[in-house]
RNA sequence: GGUGGGUUGGCCGAGAGGCGAGGCAACGGACUGCAAAUCCGUUUACACGGGUUCAAAUCCCGUACCCACCUCCA
C-alpha cells in the first residue's frame, strides 16, 4: 500500500503519485515572523515533520520548502511600536521559530526561503500575469498591483466557493480594484513606511503581497508542478486559494495535493495572537518535557481539532513516560541497538492519511509485549521488540534513545550521578539492615529532588523525572 | 448569507453498517519490607428526534450546540 493523503482540494483520499518517481516535493507555509511561535504554529511543523519522516522511511527522497514571511503589515507595525527596524523584529522571531523546531525535534526543512529575498521572482510572475490579462496595476496611483479574480474562471476551486457568494471585504471599494475580491500581488509603498521596506519594480517601489511569495518561491525551488502543498486550515482561503489562482493563471500546474492541518484551540477558539489565547513553545516546554509536548501535539490525527488543556497535556506526558520507561529499561538489558523495521499494522496506519492514533495503538501493543519480556531479562526477543518500538518512535520523532541528550554538561551529570549513586547505595545498606525508616527517608529525599527510584531484581534504577 | 468540519465513556482520542482501537484516571489482583514501575483483570460510550436495514456510533432526514474560513492568521 502506498501513502494516501486527504486532498482538501478534491475532498477525497488520494494516493501519492510523485511528479518525479522516487522523489517528493513539499511546500508548506511557514510563519509570518511577527511574534515567537505558539504551540498552534508548531503543530503544523510537527505534522510535516512526521510526514517527512514517514516518506523517507518509505524510501522516498523528500524536499521540503517552508517560507518565512519576513515582511508584512504587522511586522512593520511592531517595529514602529518598539522603535526597532522591521527586519530586526522579523529576524528575532525567525530565530525563535528555529529554536522551537530544535527543541521539539523537528528536522529543519530543506530550505526556508524568505519573502524579501525573492522580489525578482515575484516581479517576473506579476509581469506574466499582467501579460496574460489576469492582473492590473491599481487605478488610484497607489502602486498596488491586483489579481483580477473575474478573469480566472476557476477562482474558488480550492475552497469550493463562488465569487458571488463571498462576503466582500469591508475596505474593498476604495482601493481602485475592479472587483472587491481582487487581491494584492504587490503593495505600493506608503509614505509612512521605511524606505528599507520597499523594492523597485516597474510599478514603483513597494513590497510583496502576501500570497505571491509562495507561488514564486514554490516554483523556484520545487518546479511549476509539485507534489504536496500544506499549511494550517485557516490558510485555505484566501491564502492558498489565491496562490492556486495566481500560479495556474500564470500557466503552472502547481500542487497536486493540498494538505491542511486542523487548528489547536484554547478556550473554544483557535489559538491566535489576536484572540490573546496563545501559549508559546518556550513557555510550555518549561512545564512539561519537550518530548512530551511533541507527543501531545502529534497523538491526535492531524485533521482533528485539539482542544488544549493542562489536564490533557499532563496525561499525554504520563502516557509517554510508559513508552520512555520501556525503552530505557530494555536498552539497559540488551543495549540500545538500532531501530529495526516497522510492523505492518503501523505502516498501514501511517499510509492511511497519517493515522497516528492507530499507529500509536500498534506502538502501545509493542510496548506492552516489551514490558512482559523485560521481566524475564535480556533476550533476543526483547532486542527485537526494542528495535521495532524504536523504528516506530523514530518515524514519530519520539525515540527517547536518540532524542537530543541536550541539557546539562557531562560534568554536571557526572556529579549528579555520583551523588545519587551514593544515596542509592546508602538506601540499599539500610534495606539490608531492615532499617525501613532510614531507607524510606532516603527515597523521600531523592523524590523531593525529582529523582525517581525503581527497585528491580537486579538493583535500583534511578532517573530524573521529566529529565528532557 | 456562503463554504467546510465536528458533537464518542470520568478524561484524551480512534473507528465510518455487523466482532467493545488505544492511552490516561479509577478499582481489584500479582510483584514489593512498604512503595514506585511493570504485568493481569474490571468498570463507564457514541448530542437529540425520526427514518432506512436482518443489523446503525457508522447511511438518510430534521433539531440543537461547537469550531474554522469568507479580514491578518499554522
Amino acid at each position: 500500500m502506498t501513502l494516501h493523503l486527504y486532498d482538501s482540494a478534491s475532498r477525497e483520499l488520494r494516493p501519492l503519485d510523485p511528479v518525479v518517481p522516487g522523489r517528493v516535493g513539499i511546500y508548506h507555509c511557514g510563519l509570518t515572523v511577527q511574534g515567537p511561535p505558539h504551540i498552534g504554529h508548531i503543530r503544523k511543523e510537527l505534522v510535516f515533520d512526521v510526514l517527512r519522516r514517514w516518506l523517507e522511511r518509505s524510501g522516498l527522497e523528500v524536499t521540503i520548502i517552508a517560507n518565512v514571511t519576513d515582511i508584512d503589515d504587522k511586522i512593520l507595525a511592531k517595529g514602529r511600536e518598539r522603535g526597532e527596524s522591521w527586519f530586526a523584529v522579523a529576524y528575532e522571531n525567525e530565530r525563535a521559530l528555529h529554536a522551537a523546531y530544535e527543541v521539539l525535534g523537528c528536522r529543519p526543512p530543506t530550505y526556508e526561503p524568505r519573502a524579501t529575498g525573492h522580489v525578482p521572482e515575484m516581479i517576473e510572475m506579476i509581469e506574466a500575469l499582467i501579460e496574460r490579462g489576469h492582473a492590473y496595476p491599481a487605478t488610484d496611483g497607489s502602486g498596488d498591483v491586483y489579481f483580477d479574480v473575474r478573469s480566472w474562471p476557476d477562482y474558488g476551486e480550492l475552497s469550493n466557493q463562488r465569487i458571488d457568494d463571498m462576503q466582500a471585504a469591508p475596505d474593498a471599494p476604495a482601493d481602485g480594484k475592479r472587483d472587491p475580491r481582487d487581491f494584492a500581488l504587490w503593495k505600493g509603498r506608503k509614505d509612512d513606511e521605511p524606505e528599507s521596506a520597499s523594492w523597485p519594480t516597474p510599478w514603483g517601489r513597494g513590497r510583496p503581497g502576501w500570497h505571491l511569495e509562495c507561488s514564486a518561491m514554490a516554483a523556484k525551488y520545487l518546479g511549476t508542478e509539485f507534489d504536496i502543498h500544506g499549511g494550517g486550515l485557516d490558510l485555505r482561503f484566501p491564502h492558498h486559494e489565491n496562490e492556486l489562482a495566481q500560479s495556474r493563471a500564470a500557466g503552472q500546474a502547481f500542487a497536486r495535493v493540498w494538505m491542511h492541518n486542523a487548528m489547536l484551540n484554547l478556550g473554544n477558539s483557535k489559538m491566535s495572537k489576536s484572540v490573546g489565547n496563545t501559549l508559546t513553545v518556550a513557555e510550555v516546554v518549561k512545564r512539561v518535557p519537550a518530548i512530551a509536548l511533541r507527543y501531545y501535539l502529534i497523538a491526535a490525527h492531524y485533521r482533528s481539532i485539539i482542544e488544549f488543556s493542562e489536564q490533557s497535556l499532563a496525561e499525554a506526558a504520563t502516557a509517554f513516560e510508559r513508552i520512555e520507561g520501556f525503552c530505557l529499561r530494555a536498552a539497559e538489558l540488551v543495549g540500545a541497538g538500532e531501530p529495526g523495521d516497522v510492523p505492518a499494522d503501523f505502516a498501514a496506519a501511517m499510509d492511511d492519511d497519517l493515522s497516528v492514533p492507530a499507529a500509536l495503538a500498534v506502538l502501545q501493543a509493542t510496548i506492552g509485549e516489551g514490558n512482559r519480556l523485560v521481566a524475564d531479562g535480556a533476550s533476543v526477543a526483547l532486542a527485537d521488540t526494542l528495535a521495532s518500538a524504536r523504528a516506530m518512535l523514530d518515524v514519530l520523532g519520539l525515540d527517547p534513545l536518540t532524542w537530543a541528550t541536550q541539557g546539562e554538561s557531562s560534568a554536571t551529570a557526572d556529579a549528579l550521578g555520583q551523588l545519587v549513586d551514593a544515596l542509592v547505595a546508602a538506601r540499599a545498606e539500610a534495606k539490608a539492615a531492615k532499617d525501613w525508616n532510614r531507607a524510606d527517608e532516603l527515597r523521600d529525599q531523592l523524590t523531593a529532588a525529582g529523582i525517581e527510584l525503581e527497585d528491580t531484581p537486579s538493583g535500583t534504577r534511578w532517573n530524573l523525572k521529566g529529565g528532557h
